[in-house]
RNA sequence: GGACAGGUGGCCGAGUGGUCGAAGGCGCUCCCCUGCUAAGGGAGUAGGCGGUUUGUAGCCGUCUCGAGGGUUCGAAUCCCUUCCUGUCCGCCA
């Protein structure tokens, strides 16, 4: 959410980054909806000075016996208290007004992010790793099928479309990749691991800002609850409405969790295969700064992420995503997109963001700085590290033999005891 | 699901109709004292909104004692609704 007092100091720059947005939203719009309310505020606040001296100079003069008096004073205060009542009811309607109006609006996007309208305009900031050239690659539904382990028929007849069955060893390696990104996260980087409720309240939602706007790329339950989309939510949640000292930031959480998307609007795209479920598990990271650390985070962050990749030796590249392609509530994203051979091409396997205050706004999540009075909003991030389900898919068409078995990265081989997957 | 008991400042905790934004403690900040450490003494220390202001200093107004509504000239305090927490019972993995 904005700071209606940034869109007052410098109007045209917020309408600037409106437009670098594709978003029609105006200062000039929100700045009328707030004068009105400071007007009201302040009409309000007179109305209430002299009901209070009034009331005061009734209990003085009750406090005295003075009960002529005091009824004297009573008699007056009467209509006070309905022009009180009146004008807090305006207040309140136009502070909800400013409120709601605010909510869908996208965040700031960073002045060195380039300009583009989708994936196409990202820019590729770095590669690792060479991508592997398979003679007739087999794509990971292919293998993990043969295998007998990777099952869309059975899962498609229980829940539906977009939803997978995994068996035997490809079971147990998505077990295996959680526990080495948990492991690695939480042993070498530092993050705490948290096994977060994946059902979470409209607050919370709107707090990340997956609400108002995006309500029906989730899903629901019948008692107005969300199935999480992502532990960003949860995570970030944790800060919620608190007041942190210096001295406990940064905060950094790590969750194993499923994520449930209702994918709407993604019909017909990436229906084969594994990369675009309704349900799928992913280790999340969340960090929680100060203002001056979270950009020194966000790449901290990233190369947490990459590092994944190093360990498991899949080739991947880093994206500066573009303007139009970064997200409502980030300022600035890093996609990591993993290499695919069948696919011949990068996908995304991780997205990083820095949401600066956006979301601490919207939360009330804020910090005191040392020998500072007043407390600020602190900074939160988020980052994949990684999805385990397109991790998965990484692993199979990058490790596949000739005969259709699937050689175990190095690093996963002790929690999956065996350094071979085959039928 | 049923029955009780609670939700107060960064934290703990007192306060049942009038000057209470709120005792006390802890924590924190500054000062004094103590030749280190520990201890001691004094002062200060909530947030939001609005105004004033060059100002994120100060000052002024106002709101906020889980949330929302009500009673009253006046509510942390009384009433209603709701959410959450605790305990017991029921149910259950």
């Amino acid at each position: 959410m904005h700071d209606i007092r940034a869109i007052k100091d410098d109007p045209a720059a917020f309408d600037a980054a409106m437009v670098r947005r594709g978003s029609d939203v105006r200062a000039s719009n929100l700045l009328a909806i707030d004068e009105k309310r400071v007007a009201t505020v302040k009409a309000m606040n007179d109305a209430q000075a002299e009901q209070k001296a009034a009331s005061k100079k009734i209990g003085a003069a009750k406090a005295s016996g003075d009960e002529a008096a005091a009824q004297a004073v009573m008699a007056q205060v009467g209509q006070l208290k309905e022009t009180v009542q009146t004008l807090e009811q305006q207040e309140r309607t136009l502070a909800a007004k400013l409120h709601d109006t605010l909510l869908p609006i996208p965040n700031i996007i960073d002045t060195d992010v380039p300009e583009g309208a989708d994936e196409n305009d990202n820019t590729e900031l770095r590669r690792w790793g060479t991508p592997n050239e398979i003679a007739e690659a087999k794509d990971h539904v292919d293998l993990g099928e043969a295998l007998g382990m990777m099952d869309f028929e059975t899962a498609a007849k229980i829940a539906g479309s977009r939803f997978v069955i995994l068996k035997k060893d490809l079971a147990k390696l998505e077990r295996a990749i959680a526990s080495f990104m948990l492991n690695l996260h939480t042993e070498e980087f530092g993050y705490e691991e948290f096994l977060p409720p994946v059902l979470v309240s409209p607050e919370a939602m709107t707090g990340t800002g997956q609400l108002p706007k995006f309500e029906d790329d989730a899903f629901k339950t019948t008692d107005h609850r969300f199935m999480t989309p992502t532990a960003e939510v949860t995570l970030t949640n944790t800060v919620r409405d608190t007041l942190l000292s210096e001295d406990e930031l940064p905060k950094r959480m790590t969750a194993w969790t499923q994520c449930f998307r209702a994918e709407a609007g993604s019909a017909g795209r990436d229906t084969r295969g594994m990369i675009r479920m309704h349900q799928f598990s992913k280790v999340e990271l969340v960090s929680i700064t100060t203002p001056k650390a979270s950009d020194e985070e966000h790449e901290r962050m990233t190369s947490c992420a990459e590092e994944v990749l190093k360990r498991l030796d899949l080739p991947y590249r880093t994206m500066l995503l573009c303007a139009g392609d970064t997200g409502f509530s980030a300022t600035k994203t890093y996609d990591i997109e993993v290499w695919l051979p069948a696919q011949k091409q990068f996908r995304e396997i991780s997205s990083c963001s820095n949401t600066r205050a956006f979301q601490a706004r919207r939360m009330q999540a804020r910090y005191r700085a040392e020998g500072q009075k007043k407390p600020d909003f602190v900074h939160t991030l988020n980052g994949s590290g990684l999805a385990v389900g397109r991790t998965m898919v990484a692993i199979l068409e990058n490790y596949q033999q000739p005969d259709g078995s699937i050689a175990v990265p190095d690093v996963l081989q002790p929690l999956m005891g065996k350094a071979k997957i085959e039928a």
